[in-house]
DNA sequence: CGTTATTTGTGCGTATGTATT
DNA sequence: AAATACATACGCACAAATAAC
């Protein structure tokens, strides 16, 4: 089998300076090497250099001013969450916490079965909340096909109810398919709180709340998970910012 | 005073594609030109054609398969809104009618003057619905500092009462002021339906709606427009395809 | 206030790789 | 196997914005 992610050469680029950002390289507002340091220190073209920094603009983690220099965008006008790429998506398991209210089971769900685009109805599902702090802000009800929910059945994170941890379920996924999520679709509403994710997310029943459904898909096309999350509008707002014309 | 916008190639390149995409010129889901047919008939480098096409791509209009061809994005796959970039904000007058609620008038407002950073509690705020069909689906109050507010005061579709329209407010100002719109913020939140929402959108009052706020700024970065509209859920959903790495 | 150096932005040419037909 | 079409990568030149002098 052939590696799923060929090594090109801006996106391994992209990837090295996206977690010397992540790590602090550039904290305090520092400048990034120029185009030109960083196409002597990777040995590819300036060119490359671009194309890799035009990913990092898009994702929105950096500036750059011409004539002046590229620049990380400081952490406080990253906004709450931007969700602008799959990989945002991963990453929320870095400053949230996760604590399984329903662990792992098979289920016989016809609705969730069909966006899954499963031929049975039989599906495995779980529900978490997400913490930020001690705070939840976030209930998420998970589905997945046998298939997935097969690739986490040793996952005691995600076994053990009131278990705690900082995982991701995609993210679980993703390690375990090899880098195969390839997209998301992602759909935003407003709802009433249910009553079961009222009672976790301190907040009245029927009160409105954002619900946010985001159906995983690998490089195929085929459904791997499904997530109903409710968040608290309190402590949760779904900001973007938008440019002119997308980088 | 310099032309505000050059003219850029590949982005005049992308303004003529998107527009006869919009016209229906591939519509049934015909192949668009070839990089190499385009790169003659535009008489720009191939590079150029390709620079433009990304930015088509990220706009999630077009889509493109390595060794096949370039393609539209069929309608019904766009989303009922993407709103990834100010283009397509203001591309929401092409599809939807507008009617005024309240006519620009002027008002003190403490709360939405600090929002548009103004030094006095002066500005200027209109009310719009939004109509898909003829269906209601967006109430937006719109504030506007006094100098912005004075470039629209003979913009008759927003003076008059009951006035219907294809504009957006957006809209009218970047024209008026060249193309100097750079961004917007926009935060999604869920909130009960105002009661002045309720009544224009045939919904409870209190009924949960997506509500969002959008804070458009100039190339300076001061603010020139602040909107907040109020979704129903039942005739709209905000809706995002994600990728691994954004385009 | 211009001049100059630095740094990013735009545009083009070319070559090669990879996916599709 | 060959032709087609998009993807990656490198090189170069010049424009435009910024900063320092």
């Amino acid at each position: 089998m052939p590696d799923r992610v060929k090594s090109v050469a801006y996106r391994t680029l992209a990837d090295t300076i996206r977690s010397e950002i992540r790590n602090g390289q550039y904290a305090d507002g520092r400048k990034l090497p120029t185009e030109e340091q960083l196409s002597v220190s990777y040995s590819v073209s300036r060119q490359t250099v671009r194309r890799a920094m035009q990913d990092l603009v898009s994702e929105g983690i950096i500036y750059r001013v011409a004539g002046r220099g590229t620049y990380p965008v400081a952490e406080e006008d990253r906004y709450i969450r931007h969700f602008g790429s799959v990989e945002e998506l991963m990453a929320l398991s870095l400053d949230t916490e996760c604590e399984i209210v329903r662990p792992l089971q098979r289920r016989v769900d016809v609705e969730n079965a069909g966006r899954l685009r499963l031929h049975s109805d039989d599906l495995y599902t779980l529900a978490l909340i997400r913490l930020h702090g001690s705070v939840p802000f976030c209930y998420t009800s998970v589905f997945l096909p046998p298939r997935m929910a097969e690739l986490l059945s040793d996952v005691t994170d995600l076994t053990c109810q009131g278990r705690r941890s900082r995982v991701t379920v995609i993210g679980l996924i993703d390690a375990r398919m090899s880098r195969a999520i390839m997209a998301a679709e992602q759909s935003i509403t407003a709802a009433g709180a249910p009553s079961f994710a009222a009672e976790r997310l301190t907040c009245e029943p029927g009160q409105p709340v954002l619900r946010v459904d985001r159906l995983y898909s690998d490089e195929a096309g085929n459904p791997v998970e499904l997530a109903v999350s409710y968040f608290d509008p309190e402590h949760y707002s779904y900001r973007v910012k938008l440019r002119r014309s997308p980088a």
